[in-house]
Order: structure tokens, then C-alpha cells, then sequence
DNA sequence: GCAAAAGTGTTGCTAATACACCCATGC
DNA sequence: GCATGGGTGTATTAGCAACACTTTTGC
């Protein structure tokens, strides 16, 4: 426990980042949207060649959150819409050789901005629930995002932040459905959403369908704020 | 970001541990359980005496979670009946001079456990709504473990682990008032109980109560499993 | 018997669900 | 008009909180 030893163990930010996308892995006529992510490709041991999140070392003079927006604006190019502290990862058999503890954010684009990312050689889209093997423990820490995702989805107001500035309350339904997995009634989602008052009515509506313009809504963020307890907002 | 700039930035893990003891402050008559905290006074700059989390720098060749369990052995003598991560701290202005990345587990002990512990010249009990200035951001970091406490009070069955191996449905109960701060119906609180199926009736009473001998209960450890996610036990 | 807490039963309210139905637009 | 999803109303149900009531012990 002396300073050598100390030293000798490196400090990582990860990142998890959901973004949702219309599925057109089965043809036309489905279109359901899906949760899909955003992967980098090693290019050095260990694991090269690789799958792994984005992130990197953390920097000595940035904070933890900084530092995940950082690495995933230079790998991806992408700025999230909300991003969390998910989980620190520090096992010891974690990274062959090196001692790493990656302290792992989870966040959310919207569909605009994901549409916007940088793609390459090195970094592409897979869908959430059809990864390939990744590096390091990162098919856990993607397991451990999503399951934090949909919890977090049905007792908080996120959704808002897969799709754009404004959207209908069919689109936001989607969203829940995407990633909650089932069909919710349509009446009732409205009514639910309507009682927790964190959608305002723009007074706009969206047109050019073959049906009745729906509204468009804006999320309201100063309705929310205490829902991770006493910590400050990131 | 080249090596020495990583190097720089100090890892360490520190715990909030919670044990429940019956107030005395106010005199006899009331004997309310409430929530407690073992604090370890500073023995060195920075923040020398004053009181701080018990913790210490990782190990090289030790799991996170192994090193709170170590740090919390070393400085108060206590075995934790529950532990979980809580969060990892690492905004740059948290320790002066120093850059150093906290991560934090939360853990409750036993009423018999906490009996037992080490107390001296440099390690206090502190009610859990009285604290002092405490060193570091360690404030913070009470409160939001505090706020995760009550969080998972409410949905969760983790109540049990401020109690013995034993306990009556009586003792549970002021478990729970304690931590959530209000008084539960006995009979509702038996009912939500019994639907959970993590109790286990032991077959034995408490006998020498002043009234009908109460059943003695046995947590049931292999339900819920379920309750972090994917992530394995630790 | 009496006090006190253990333990059971019942009622009423609230909120989530299921589903019937009307509305407004493009074609 | 007709098809389609937007949007509203309402009956049913499940779960929970409140509280009356019975049981079993020590004194």
C-alpha cells in the first residue's frame, strides 16, 4: 500500500451512449425504432481489433463527468443529451497485465444528433441487443446500462432526450415502447404524461400526415432537477 | 494526458456505514432506534482532526468492494452485513493540493455487529442527522447515502441487515420508521412483508416480553439476488 | 382481570388498466 | 366518404391505507 503501489493502478472514463434508431434490419414495412450504440475499435493490445465504449484516461485537471463528455466528443463526435454516473468497474482481472478501474457513465443522444455522428472504420452502430464480443468486461457494462436504462425509464422522464427538441406524445410513446419492450395504450401513456407536467404544449402542431396533426410538446426541464438525490447536476 | 498528467490522480475508497442504536439523547423514556455512523478522525494534513469517512488508497492487488471491506476492518473493526457501491467522487476541488478520485460504498451493519465495534480516541459514533463539518466532501457524501438508504427502504429488503441473524416483525418495523421517519400500521407492514417471501419463520417466539411472545423471523437470503442488475455480487 | 402488543378481518379510496368512442386530417 | 391515428370518457380491477377487532402473554 505504498506509493509504487498506488501508482500502479490506472483510472479510465467509459462511456455507454443509447441513441434510437429505426430498425430497418427486417425490410420495409416494420420501421420500429431500436436502442443502438456506438462502438470504437482498439487499435492497440490489449483486445486489438476490439469493439470497446468510448473513453479513455482520465485527465488530471477535468472532472469525472468532463472527462466522458471529452472522449466521447473525440472518438464519436457526439454530445449527449443527458449523461449519468452508472457504475465504478474495478476487478482485478478486468485488463490483462494492467490494473484499470474505469469509473463508466451511461447517456443519451437525440435522434437528431445521432443521425450527425461520426462513422468510420473505427467507429460504428451495432444494436444494443445484438453485440458482438467486446473488449475488456464491457458486454456486462453494456448489460448493466441497459438495465439501469429501463429502470430508470419507468419511474423517470428521459425519453425526451432519444428524440429532438420537440416531438408528439406518439413519438415519446415509442421511445417507452422501444425500450420498455411492450405496447403501452396510447390513452392511457397520455394521461400519465399529462399528470407529471413536464411537457409543455408548444402550440404547434406536426403536419404532413395521412391523419389528424398531432401536437408537438417540449420537455420541461425545470420541473424535474431532484431526481438523483442531494448530488449536483452533472 | 501523457503519463505523468495520469499518474497524478489518486484513487481511493471510503465507506458510510450505517448501524441503528437506540437514542439515549433525550433521556430514557423514548428508546427510538435512529440511524448512526462510525466517523475516523484525520490524524494529517489535509483537514488534520477533523472527522472523516473511513477509507484509504486501493490497493493494487485488491477488488474494490475487497478494499472497503479492508479499510473498514482496519480503522473501525466493523464487518459489514450489507454492502454497496454508492458513487464515485472526483471533482477537482474536492481535496486541496491533491488530485484524488473517491469511490464510495455504502454498508449497513447489525445491532450486534456495531455493539462490538472499535471505539477510541480517533473513531466516534455520530447520529446520522447531526454531523459536523466533516473533511473533504464527506458531507455530501453522507447525504446522499443517506438518500440512497431511505431510496432503497422503500422497495428493496435490505431492513434485515441493521438487525441480527433474528428478529421479530416488531424490530423490522422500526427499522423501516426509522430510516423513512414515519410511523407504518403493524398490520399493513405484516401483510407487505409476508407477500415479499424473503422471511422465514423460525418456529421459535421472544419470550419475556410484557405481552404476547412474537414470532422470530429469518431473513430469507436466496430470493431476491435480482436486486442490482446484472452485476455480480460482491 | 387488565394492559399491551401480536396478529386477523374488513372497508373504502386511489390509481392503473382495458376499451369504447368521437375528432380531424390526407387522400 | 374512408382510413388512420389523435384525443376523450368511463367501467373494472388491484393494491394499499385506515381502522375495528380478536388473541395471548406478564403482572
Amino acid at each position: 500500500m505504498d506509493n509504487t503501489d498506488r501508482a500502479s493502478v490506472g483510472l479510465a472514463v467509459s462511456t455507454v451512449i443509447f441513441a434510437l434508431r429505426s430498425d430497418d434490419r427486417f425490410g420495409a414495412e416494420g420501421a420500429v425504432p431500436t436502442l443502438w450504440l456506438p462502438l470504437v475499435r482498439r487499435i492497440r493490445e490489449p483486445f486489438e481489433g476490439r469493439w470497446a465504449l468510448p473513453g479513455g484516461p482520465l485527465g488530471a485537471s477535468e472532472g469525472l463527468a468532463d472527462a466522458a463528455r471529452r472522449t466521447l466528443g473525440d472518438t464519436t463526435g457526439l454530445a449527449p443529451r443527458y449523461l449519468e454516473q452508472l457504475y465504478a468497474f474495478g476487478d482485478l482481472d478486468r485488463s490483462p497485465a494492467s490494473r484499470v478501474v474505469s469509473i463508466v457513465y451511461w447517456a443519451l443522444v437525440g435522434s437528431d444528433e445521432a443521425a450527425r455522428a461520426t462513422v468510420g472504420q473505427n467507429v460504428r452502430w451495432f444494436a444494443a441487443d445484438e453485440l458482438p464480443a467486446l473488449a475488456f468486461d464491457h458486454n456486462l457494462i453494456v448489460e448493466y446500462a441497459l438495465w439501469r436504462l429501463r429502470n430508470k425509464m419507468e419511474y423517470s422522464r428521459i425519453a425526451h432526450a432519444l428524440l429532438g427538441e420537440t416531438f408528439t406524445l406518439a413519438q415519446l410513446r415509442e421511445v417507452h415502447e422501444a425500450v420498455r419492450g411492450k405496447r403501452l395504450d396510447p390513452a392511457n401513456f397520455r394521461r400519465a404524461m399529462e399528470s407529471s407536467d413536464s411537457l409543455v404544449d408548444t402550440g404547434e402542431r406536426l403536419t404532413g400526415t395521412p391523419h389528424r396533426p398531432p401536437k408537438l410538446y417540449r420537455y420541461d426541464d425545470s420541473v424535474d432537477l431532484a431526481d438523483n438525490g442531494p448530488l449536483p447536476r452533472s
